[in-house]
DNA sequence: GTGCTTGTTGCACGAACGTATAACGAGGTG
DNA sequence: CACCTCGTTATACGTTCGTGCAACAAGCAC
């Protein structure tokens, strides 16, 4: 019973709620019903304006994956022009609002499992990544990193970043945001 | 059309064929006739077996944590009295046989994903990781941790092994598991 | 050999899944 | 106002899910 509404407005409506539903009932919940029911439109929709639930959370992905991006770019932006402000910037925005929502890395997380076995999905998560550390190479490189110890360098802190989002996700009564971020920064304090 | 065989044997059948199946396909095609199918025998074993697919999968996860956890204790074991060794030992060994298996990796993430909505899922997550944590603790301790930064450190050095765990098993191609041994021996370097 | 225990199977059932489709109705154009 | 476009709903269909249940059969006690 919802009212008719731009194909845009929509589809963002859709994306929205799946994002929702992921964070709060996991992969598993990922539904075209619940899905739907979430947004407050008939199940019927989702086909009609994405073909299929599949490309509904190909969509979803793509949309979390540019707010994270934007996001960190205007952590960058905002940083200055030191290099070290701008990487520690960037590397502590992981661990700030937006990003640091836990709905947002429980969505995250079930999109990772979704991601297994769908090779579609897995190219997004590819080019996402790919260009996550690209830039953070790109960051750690103004900082005077050895270009042969760059791609090494990058990995390292993607993965502690990652490792930490993790952990404050599945287990967020054992350390805070704040904590995180100083873990994040000793990091690349040590470099 | 399977033989008889006993209780025990047949349990561990079951959870064999349950982790083999989620690295495969996913947490997504973790079915009981699926399981069932991969393990040779009818659906019904799974529910006369362990009442429920649910606790089948409880089950795998604490057979795999388990496994996990002895193979990093014999690594410790070792690794002589030295206690810079010892920890060397605990956090290279995530990146060596049997832990480092990409299979293995792919079926800890297909559980991750599965924990999440499930109370008693989240509880054996959160206990497996705090005994991690303390080991490490333990160990960070005998190579001279202050005492007020031991749990932070200690939660550092979970979220860099376990990020690079993650990107090992959606990424393969972006680094070895040689390079993952090599950034975490770097970063216990630097504390 | 006879009978009992119990591992094992095949089937059936209700629920939930994804999606195709026809009918409905709001909103813009003539 | 009439008409058409298209967003939206409701329904239906086929598939797959988890699991309860009755029947079968293998191994063991006697």
């Amino acid at each position: 019973m919802s009212k008719r509404a731009s194909p845009d407005d929509r589809r963002r409506d859709l994306i929205a709620a799946t994002v929702r539903v992921l964070a709060e009932r996991g992969a598993a919940g990922a539904s075209v019903r619940t899905i739907a029911a979430a947004a407050g439109v008939s199940p019927g929709l989702v086909t009609h304006h994405f073909g299929g639930v599949d490309r509904l959370v190909a969509a979803s992905y793509d949309h979390i994956a540019a707010q994270v991006a934007a996001a960190l770019e205007t952590a960058v932006a905002g940083a200055g022009p030191a290099p070290r402000a701008r990487l520690g910037a960037y590397v502590a925005a992981n661990f700030t609002a937006p990003i640091a929502d836990p709905a947002l890395l429980a969505t995250w997380l079930a999109l990772w499992s979704l991601a297994r076995g769908d090779a579609a999905m897995l190219a997004r998560h590819e080019q996402h990544y790919a260009a996550f550390r690209a830039r953070l190479e790109d960051l750690l490189g103004a900082c005077g990193v050895a270009a042969e110890r760059l791609r090494l360098t990058a990995i390292g802190v993607t993965a502690l970043v990652d490792g930490l989002w993790l952990e404050l996700c599945l287990s967020p009564d054992s350390f805070s945001a704040d904590e995180a971020r100083r873990i994040a920064a000793d990091y690349l304090a040590g470099l």
